[in-house]
DNA sequence: TTTAATTAGGATGCCTTTGTCTTAATTAAA
DNA sequence: TTTAATTAAGACAAAGGCATCCTAATTAAA
C-alpha cells in the first residue's frame, strides 16, 4: 500500500511527535532504534519531511528533529504521505490506465471508488496528535 | 495497489474471458495488444494464471488461452490478485509492522481496518463476468 | 512423420526502490 | 575561534520488480 519510504516516514513522525511534546528533539539514530529502520535511509526520508515543512530540523550541537508542538494536532496523515508517496494512492488508475475517468473508466473504476475514498477519507482525518497519543497511552506500538 | 503484474493479469483475465464466451482462444500477442502490456512479460503472467487454474492453455497449433466458459462468473477478482499478489495487500500491516493485530496494533491498525476490509469486500464480491460485461457493453475500457 | 504454430521456462538486463557511506555545511558551547 | 555534534546532500551499492530474449516442449494439420 505505502513505500517502505513512507511506513518509516509516519512512524517516525509519531516518534518526533511524541518528543516535541516534552520539549526534546531527536536525532535520526534514535528515531530508527524507536521505529525499527535504517539509520541513513530514515535520515534521507526526514530530509523529505523538512523540505515539505511538516517537521522542523535543528543542525549543529543539540540540534535534531522536532514539530512545533501547536502544530502537532494539524498534521494530517495524508500530508506525510503525499509528501513522501504523492497522491497517487488515491489518484491513479486501479489498473493502470492512463486516462480513467467517469467518461474513460477501467473495468473497476466504480469498485474501486468506493475504497480510494475510504482510504482518502481516513487519511484525511487522521492527525499526529492522535496516532501520538495512542502510542503514549501503550494502546499501540510503533515497531515489532 | 495492485503490482503492474497483477493489473496486467486482471485486464488479460477479462480480455480472455469476452473471448472465451465467443469460443475464441487468444495468444498473448493479442491480449497485449488489446491491454497495451509488454507481450513477453504477459506471457510470463499468464503461466502463473495457469499454475493456479484460473485460466486454461492449449499448446500448439491452433492454441491459445481461454477460460471454461461456464467458469468466467465464478472467478473472483480476489482470486486472481491472490495468484499475482499474494495476500499481503489486504493481510499486512500498513506500516509494515512484522506483528500488528488487535492485542499489538500499530498506530493506524483500527484505522486501516476499514479500508483494508473495503477493499477485500470490494475484490471478493466481484467477478470475471461482471467486469467482462463492462467491456463488451463498452461502458468501460481496457486500456488508455 | 514432418512442419509450423504455439505455450513453458530459464537466463539475462534494466530501472526503481531501498539502503549505505562519505563529505560538506551548520551551530552551540567551551 | 576552535571544537564537537549535528543535519544536508550526493555518490554509490544491493535487491526486487519489470521487461526481454532465446530455447525447449507440445500439438494440430499437412
Amino acid at each position: 500500500m505505502f513505500s517502505k519510504a513512507c511506513e518509516y516516514g509516519i512512524k517516525a513522525s509519531i516518534f518526533i511527535a511524541i518528543n516535541s511534546y516534552e520539549g526534546k528533539r531527536v536525532s535520526p539514530k534514535e528515531i530508527s532504534e524507536e521505529i525499527d529502520s535504517p539509520t541513513a535511509f530514515t535520515a534521507k526520508i526526514l530530509q523529505a519531511l523538512v523540505r515539505d515543512n511538516i517537521i522542523n530540523s535543528v543542525k549543529g550541537a543539540y540540534g535534531g528533529f522536532e514539530i512545533d508542538k501547536n502544530k502537532i494536532s494539524t498534521i494530517k496523515l495524508s500530508q506525510i504521505v503525499n509528501a513522501i508517496d504523492g497522491d497517487k494512492i488515491y489518484k491513479g488508475c486501479g489498473l493502470g490506465l492512463h486516462t480513467c475517468d467517469e467518461d474513460h473508466p477501467c473495468p473497476v473504476h466504480d469498485k474501486f471508488k468506493i475504497v480510494r475514498s475510504e482510504l482518502r477519507n481516513m487519511l484525511e482525518n487522521t492527525n499526529l496528535e492522535q496516532l501520538a497519543l495512542n502510542i503514549k497511552s501503550g494502546s499501540a506500538f510503533l515497531k515489532i
